[in-house]
RNA sequence: GCGCUCGUAGCUCAAUGGAUAGAGUACUGGCCUCCGAAGCCAGGGGUUGUGGGUUCGAUCCCCGCCGAGCGCGCCA
């Protein structure tokens, strides 16, 4: 039986509908579940949606809709009140059926279609690859992750994708402090820029290319010697001169860099169960000449000009505060020039819906890159940024440092390590993605018993436990006698239950997994409130079939819902 | 100064324009001879920063003010 009641109650309310008030028939039929139970099972507002076109008293349309509705067996009682909503009661049969759809559908249960197949891309965490990654990457990857399970399990063809910015200073820094860290290794003296990367995974890679390649990279530090008017003009004179003195040897300096911290990275990432389809190359859009491509054709079509030596894109034209820079007096592209082309190359590879996932602070951002889309004749509509405001990490009283720069910071590692990954995922998705975070190390460790995870989990670790305690097969349980879940708890546990596969289309809608953790959190809730008030396992075989059925049912939304936050489902804890 | 995001219980946070604003945590008091006490039950806790506006109805939408974070570079 694939009976739903939503759809079946929205189905009557259109028959209402359409003799009620027939010139308003594109009216949305809203059906919600009420948080009182005296207001029945559903609740739809559309006689209040209705009192204005029809310039008529919520009560009276309410009471002609309700005269209107057609007879079903799934429906006991209709009730007009408070300003004017209808409330269903729904027979109980409608409400335990959900048991039994649940088992059925198993691992799809929830599972939507409204995405139809549309190829879609998130994109995130797109860290530069110039140190371990942080906790503040940490909550991009746990929110763009989890956004990504949750829009395929609505039914969008999803493709996640990292954006690596491998083409610019910020590599050329970081390879430069490696080979300065290497000579000082062989024994050389030097000031190691206060600029450069300090972090000691700097040093780490230093000695494997002395390892690997002994003195090949030595040269003398005289060279070196820079006259610093400020730190990046020495900083930029510092990596002219490797440059010219390493010829090929900087290449492959620059490349060692690049592929330890890419690996390093994409191992966090993997650990945090965060996983990529693509890894996309900056420095290819230039290879290939798409960036080249990109410019010539908002040249071509006018939305560039000359100025004090540079290229400008005139993005006030669509909106943007100011004009900006894409190529530099000294002929070099901005990294705004190479995203252009980034998100050009995006929707010609056939995404009909592109997510970002930014920091807050490239907020200012989304203005220009949307203007260079609409410039270039595409659709600015089809791309969304989801910001993620800020993670301040804590300990006790006193903020920690996050500097990448001076390689003072704790990263995800550190945090997966001690807090747990299952736990530092669920937490991190605990807030809906635009509220700031402080997260508290201290909190966090001392207080990781009670995280709210490990409530869900051990609702699921329950479950299993009952499961085992009866010994019977789960699969003979599709058989079971549902209408005999006939107790309060049981009923709110199936309209729990009923509610999940409504709560995954709109958290997809929202791009707002954090909706699922507190569903599950709900969820868990309801049924340690009915595990302590009765026995599963008791001795009458249908009733204890019954309710088996619908502790195996809680368990699977469990298990799918954790699955869409990449926290595990534990059989015991 | 301008722009973006935010302001909800002591603390951390929820709430497609809907009915009496909800959880967790902390605090207080109860519940294991009974399927896992990482659990359950009960209790106090609020002028949703503030002043207006829109309407049947505003935590939500609009405007002003106060406060916090971020941004405003030929950095990424």
């Amino acid at each position: 039986m694939s009976f739903e009641p939503k759809a079946h109650l929205a189905e009557l309310l259109q028959a209402a509908l359409r003799s009620v008030a027939p010139d308003h028939v594109g009216t949305e039929i809203l059906l919600e579940r009420p948080k009182l139970a005296a207001h029945g099972d559903f609740a739809s507002n559309l006689a209040l949606q209705l009192a204005r076109p029809l310039r008529e008293r919520p009560r009276d349309i309410a009471t002609r809709l309700m005269r209107e509705l057609p007879p079903s067996p799934w429906v006991v009682a209709v009730e007009i009140a408070g300003a004017g909503f209808i409330n269903f009661r729904l027979a109980a049969a409608a409400k335990t059926a959900v048991v039994q759809r649940v088992l059925a559908q198993g691992q799809d249960y929830g599972r939507s279609r409204v995405g139809a197949g549309r190829k879609t891309q998130v994109e995130f965490v797109s860290a530069n690859p110039t140190g371990p990654l942080h906790v503040g990457h940490g909550r991009g990857a746990a929110y763009g992750g989890s956004l990504a399970a949750l829009l395929d399990f609505a039914g969008y063809a999803v493709t996640r994708e990292y954006y690596v910015n491998d083409a610019g200073r910020q590599m050329d820094i970081l390879a430069l402090s490696c080979w300065l860290r290497y000579l000082e290794e062989l024994g050389q003296t030097l000031d190691f820029p206060a600029a450069a990367y300090q972090g000691d995974y700097v040093l780490d890679m230093a000695r494997q290319v002395h390892a690997a390649h002994g003195a090949r990279y030595v040269h003398p530090v005289e060279a070196l010697a820079v006259a610093a008017s400020d730190p990046d003009a020495q900083l930029d004179e510092l990596i002219r001169r490797a440059k010219e003195l390493l010829g090929e040897g900087w290449h492959y300096i620059h490349q060692h860099v690049l592929n330890e911290q890419l690996a390093d990275c994409r191992a966090d990432l993997e650990e945090f169960g965060v996983h990529f389809d693509v890894w996309f190359s900056e420095r290819s859009l230039y290879d290939t000449g798409m960036v080249a491509l990109a410019i010539a054709r908002l040249e071509a079509a006018g939305h560039l000009y000359e100025q004090d030596g540079a290229r400008w894109f005139r993005s006030t034209a669509f909106g943007d505060e100011k004009d900006r820079v894409v190529q530099r007096d000294n002929g070099m592209h901005t990294y705004f020039a190479s995203d252009i082309a980034y998100h050009l190359n995006k929707l010609e590879r056939g995404f009909e819906k592109i997510i970002d996932i930014w920091g807050a602070d490239h907020h200012g951002y989304i203005a220009r890159v949307k203007g260079a889309l609409t410039a270039l004749g595409c659709d600015a509509a089809r791309l969304d940024v989801a910001l993620v405001q800020f993670v301040s990490l804590w300990r006790g009283a006193e903020r920690a440092s996050m500097s990448t720069r001076a390689g003072e910071y704790v990263t995800l590692r550190q945090l997966r390590s001690e807090v747990g990954a299952d736990a530092c995922r669920f937490f991190y998705l605990l807030r809906k993605p635009e509220q700031a975070l402080d997260f508290d190390l201290e909190l966090a460790k001392s207080q990781s018993n009670d995280n709210p995870v490990y409530y869900v989990q051990y609702a699921h670790a329950r479950v299993c436990s009952v499961l085992q305690q009866w010994g019977g097969d789960p699969a003979t349980l599709a058989e079971a006698d549902c209408s005999l879940l006939a107790g309060s708890r049981e009923l709110a546990l199936c309209a729990r239950l009923a509610a999940f596969p409504e709560m995954i289309d709109e958290a997809a809608a929202e791009y707002a997994p954090h909706a699922i953790a507190f569903h599950l959190r709900e969820t868990a809730a309801e049924f340690h409130s009915y595990y302590n008030a009765e026995r599963i396992l008791v001795d009458d075989p249908a009733l204890r079939a019954a309710r088996l059925a619908l502790a195996v049912a809680v368990r699977r939304v469990l298990r799918n819902g954790l699955t869409i936050l990449g926290v595990s489902a534990p059989e015991s804890m």
